[in-house]
RNA sequence: GGCCCUAUCGUCUAAUGGUUAGGACGUCGCCUUCUCAAGGCGGUAAUCGGGGUUCGAAUCCCCGUAGGGUCACCA
């Protein structure tokens, strides 16, 4: 009765027929969590017995994003492989008169003239559950169900409760859409005469219109692969995931899978579905992509870059950290450079940008005289810096100096427009120091010619 | 439809009979700023409805209602 006497052993039992689902993953997650806490053993088990729809593919896809998470599992199993042993316990069924062999109708399309039948002894089933705590079902709607195609195909509901019996698990952790297979497979289990073990049936996790993530429906979004491409972080996951439904009851949410373990209590899971709301999952990300150690940002911002433009990776702009915050700054997930790219916000880091002339005036003082006096006096300034001056801080000190004095828009704005060709851009004193002294000088200079000979062709116009 | 589960801001949730119903995401505003991003500060917003029980109900009970899950020779 108490199970705290005996070892806990848990598993989590996916079937290979897609990708991992972030509400498998979950489930994952709390079965993992549950048993570190308990010094137990946690087990990953392939339900394929669907041969048909199961694939190894998926099995490896599987096991890819569960390494990736970082949950490790104690022992493996795939049921594909253990006939026998059901072929056992489904023999021991049948001389014991609790299944029988069936003849059916053969006509449906897909269907076999024998299955094999569980003889339904049409009883009212009570289990406790650790999150909804009672729940009463009576069986006798469920008549006498299947649960073999044969002697050598054993169905899911046999496959569960033979393994969990074989296994030693202790409890079962899973999703709320398992909860009404429940008593089905307590009578299996009464009727093979196995203990029963601790049952708790997690909330499911829902789409934005609150209905069960589904992969038909909602496309690749349930994938934990697909977050994974994305550039979502894997420590990211576990973290939104655990949250999902529960939280440590104050206001911290950041949490690392070990600290889940010290302070996770799966009897404060809540009872309703949680809505995924990739909102948070993407902020949640940011919180972490901040904390990474510059090595860690350089080298993911290179490999995404990589994807996108291979051009730019020998650019010494790359190892410049002033770049790489300035990035991280922007992105909330890897996959976000992309965009970036794709909008051109990064190309002035990496060739010189196309200005418009019209536009590097500021809009509240457009005059272009004053504009190039700004300009050539900002570019007397950081002339005048040496190389260990050449420090974000020192540039834009110097810099805002003579903004202040001038106006700030004033001499501000051309400045980095001059840099960016952009009216959005980070600003002028980074991107100077990311450039170098040379090739800002060299972009405010070309800038300042060519707002003198706008300056020269309207004075002839008018003279 | 039968059975089962669930019900606090738009979303994730706190408050285990007594709180101005708290926090986070989003959103909005302000500050910081030449612009963008980041950051800081602040605002908006909820107890599904109706009956009980109680001095007192988001909290306990009943009835509705709504949403969801499940009803395979899938898992």
């Amino acid at each position: 009765m108490d199970y705290k006497l005996k070892k806990v052993i848990t598993r989590f039992a996916p079937s290979p027929t897609g990708p991992l689902h972030v509400g498998s993953a979950r489930t994952a997650l709390f079965n993992y969590i549950f048993t570190k806490q308990n010094k137990g053993e946690i087990i990953l088990r392939i339900e394929d017995t669907d041969r048909a729809r199961s694939k190894k593919e998926y099995e490896d896809g599987l096991i890819s994003e569960l390494n990736w998470l970082g949950l490790s599992f104690d022992e493996f199993y795939r049921q594909s492989e253990r006939t026998a042993i059901y072929k056992k316990h489904l023999e021991n069924l049948i001389k014991n008169e609790k299944a029988y062999i069936s003849k059916e109708d053969a006509e449906k399309e897909g269907s076999r003239g024998e299955v094999i039948r569980f003889k339904n002894p049409n009883t009212k089933i009570k289990f406790n559950d650790v999150i909804r705590g009672e729940v009463l079902f009576d069986t006798t709607e469920l008549g006498d169900f299947i649960i073999a195609k044969g002697l050598g195909e054993p169905l899911y509901h046999l496959a569960v409760v033979v393994d969990d019996f074989e296994m030693n698990v202790s409890h079962v952790i899973r999703g709320e859409d398992h909860i009404s297979n429940t008593p089905r497979q307590i009578l299996i289990q009464e009727a093979l005469g196995f203990p029963r073990p601790v049952y708790a049936h997690i909330p499911l996790i829902l789409a934005q219109d609150k209905s069960k993530l589904s992969k038909r429906k909602h496309g690749d979004s349930v994938s934990v692969k697909h977050y994974r491409e994305q550039g979502i972080l894997p420590q990211t996951m576990i973290n939104f995931l655990a949250l999902l439904g529960w939280n440590p009851g104050d206001e911290r949410e950041i949490f690392s899978l070990d600290e889940l373990v010290s302070i996770f209590d799966i009897k404060k899971v809540q009872k309703g579905g949680a809505v995924f709301n990739p909102e948070k999952l993407d902020w949640l990300n940011q919180q972490y992509l901040n904390n990474l150690n510059r090595e860690e940002k350089a080298d993911k911002i290179k490999e995404y870059l990589a994807k996108h433009k291979e051009g730019w990776l020998k650019s010494p702009v790359l190892g410049n950290p002033v770049f790489i915050d300035l990035i991280v700054e922007r992105i909330k997930k890897w996959g976000d450079i992309q965009e970036l790219v794709k909008n051109g916000e990064l190309d002035y880091f990496f060739e010189a940008p196309t200005v418009q002339a019209d536009k590097v005036p500021w809009f509240k003082n457009p005059d272009i005289k004053s504009t190039i006096l700004h300009l050539s006096k900002a570019s007397d300034i950081i002339n005048g810096l040496g190389n260990t001056d050449w420090d974000v801080k020192i540039i834009k000190d110097k810099l805002m100096k003579y903004a202040d004095e001038r106006g700030r828009g004033e001499v501000l704005w051309p400045l980095r427009y001059a840099l960016t060709g952009r009216e959005k851009s980070a600003d002028p004193f980074s991107i100077a120091k990311i450039l170098g002294k040379e090739e800002t000088l060299l972009r405010w200079q070309k800038t300042t010619k060519e707002l003198s000979e706008k300056i020269q062709g309207q004075d002839q116009a008018i003279g």
